[in-house]
DNA sequence: AACCGACCCAACCGCAACGGT
DNA sequence: GACCGTTGCGGTTGGGTCGGT
């Protein structure tokens, strides 16, 4: 049973048996070196077989079955502002792997969206018949990515900074940075980001770099060029109690999302300049829902962003923000 | 029951990207 | 900067399943 390649090595479907060895070994030694872990755990495998089976299939934080009306989406939403990067989609969907979404995109959705007239590589309407909502797409999804690139261009510029500066301290030289930036891309978060290459794989979403922004703004400047753990800590607490809280009651969208900041604000600075902030990030979204007549159909809708502050608390109020903005990791391009 | 085509999805393959030396 | 080993990613394949005839 099973194929073989010339080196001996096992190709196929995986047994049960060979889960369990790999399941065990990795419980026990965690994944190390996928190139060796198949000699060691007993595996006639090569390591890249291991590493997919354990990815797509053996990870325990995988979601399996029927994919929710809130995830498709997600998904074609995101598919038409970052095409075929199916590992970046997948990054918003934490429990389901690229694989997966890839295999539902091309099984499922893309017929669904051609039957609608869409052409699904450009989401652009093929023909007359198309809806008119269908009309505007290109063109937000066209405004979406041109967002998504700026808040790439913020984090790699930061990031580029924060190297400038590396050892010294996070004093920001305004000549440094394109004139051309809007405002909240003028603004320093390179703790964040630091503090996030040190400790985790996780990127930074839009509400981690607001908060990072607003507390370095809203601090003298001159920041200790070392972070230390008990800032990394708080960072960390800070993020683990402000996660958006979604009030969606269904499947409709109406989202409402509120991030309480719980530090002291009262740089009367900041709060001046907080209005023309959060305008940066209002705007208006594709927001795809489902028709019983018509199948999916496309709206539009319209994001705004607004702040309090209210004893010493920061309340940030995303309103109408489609999910996948809200809680989106921005790619981290060099 | 047998055949066939469509569909689904796990797994493979090749290439790109990354990191270390 | 070049080289090399490893990992990650996206496109594609192949085999199992299902439904229609």
């Amino acid at each position: 049973m099973g194929r073989f390649d010339k080196e001996g090595l096992k190709k196929g479907p995986w047994t049960p048996e060979e889960d369990r060895k790999l399941l065990s070994f990795i419980d026990k030694h965690g994944c190390g070196s996928w190139r060796a872990l198949p000699a060691k755990a007993g595996l006639q495998r090569c390591g890249k077989s291991c590493r997919l089976r354990w990815i797509n299939y053996l990870r325990p934080d995988i979601k399996r079955g029927k994919f929710s009306l809130q995830e498709e989406r997600t998904i074609i939403q995101l598919h038409a502002l970052l095409g075929n990067r199916w590992s970046a989609i997948a990054a918003y969907l934490p429990s389901r792997t690229d694989n997966e979404i890839k295999n539902y995109w091309n099984s499922c959705l893309k017929k669904r969206l051609t039957k609608m007239g869409i052409d699904p590589m450009t989401h652009k309407p093929n023909g007359e018949g198309s809806s008119k909502y269908v009309a505007n797409l290109s063109h937000m999804a066209e405004w979406e990515s041109a967002r998504l690139e700026a808040e790439a261009r913020l984090v790699r510029k930061s990031k580029i900074l924060f190297h400038n500066n590396n050892s010294h301290n996070y004093n920001i030289n305004p000549s440094t940075i394109s004139q051309q930036l809007p405002y909240y891309q003028q603004l320093p978060c390179l703790d964040i980001l630091k503090a996030w290459q040190m400790t985790s794989t996780k990127l930074p979403t839009i509400n981690d770099i607001t908060h990072a922004i607003l507390r370095n703004n809203s601090k003298n400047k001159k920041l200790d060029s070392s972070i230390p753990s008990s800032t990394l800590n708080s960072s960390e607490n800070i993020f683990a109690n402000n996660a958006p809280t979604s009030k969606v009651g269904d499947d409709h969208q109406n989202l409402h999302n509120l991030s309480t900041i719980n530090s002291c604000f009262e740089d009367d600075h900041l709060q001046t300049e907080l209005p023309s902030f959060m305008q940066e990030f209002s705007g208006v979204f594709p927001e795809y829902t489902q028709n019983s007549t018509n199948g999916l159909q496309v709206d539009n809708i319209m994001g705004s962003c607004s702040g309090d502050f209210e004893d010493n608390k920061l309340l940030i109020n995303w309103n109408n923000f489609p999910n996948y903005l809200v809680n989106s990791p921005i790619d981290c391009i060099n």
